[in-house]
DNA sequence: GCCAACGTTGGC
DNA sequence: GCCAACGTTGGC
């Protein structure tokens, strides 16, 4: 795939487990997001996500969820180290270091937004945000792609 | 904490 | 290759 602008994504994450607030105080604002074990998933980021590409940062399972930051794509796909390490939460017994199984990106804080644009308020405005995922019903990936006018649309939101 | 909707696994 | 069982996700 060549020729392409950088792209739009939107990336899950249980703040009680990472929040927009983790990711803005680390080390020079960015972090491995690892942990995603679902093959949709990681697709999306070792096949189209380019470093510079912008991502939601949705903030899941919890009171409120819904989109509570922006980030970049600051690294290529490569092998999510967590997955070698017997005994953690994101072990996975089957991948190999010679064939890793899951990769993941760096993510670099951009913004928190003003505001959190809820779940509940994107649904009100499914008629205007066709095919965007996260609305679908049954939805549960956790990486997924986010249309150039529906990124500008939901931004206009806040 | 519940549970519906999924994806994955594994027996056959 | 089918499909039931199982585990996970994530809204509520």
């Amino acid at each position: 795939m060549s020729g392409r602008g950088t792209s739009f994504w939107l990336m899950k994450s249980e703040p009680d487990s990472f929040s927009i607030d983790d990711l803005q105080r680390r080390p020079a604002q960015t972090e491995a997001w690892d942990g995603v074990r679902n093959y949709q998933a990681r697709n999306f980021m070792r096949q189209q996500m380019r470093v510079g590409d912008q991502a939601f940062f949705y903030h899941s399972n919890c009171e409120q969820p819904g989109i509570a930051g922006l980030m970049r794509i600051a690294s290529e796909a490569y092998p999510d180290p967590t997955q070698f390490e017997r005994g953690h939460h994101h072990y996975d017994p089957a991948a190999r270091p010679e064939e890793p199984r899951w990769f993941l990106v760096d993510v670099r804080f951009e913004r928190k937004l003003s505001r959190v644009i809820t779940l509940t308020e994107l649904r009100e405005h499914a008629g205007r945000l066709p095919g965007f995922r996260l609305l679908a019903p049954g939805n549960r990936l956790s990486i997924l792609p986010v249309s150039p006018a529906h990124w500008r649309y939901i931004l206009k939101l806040e």
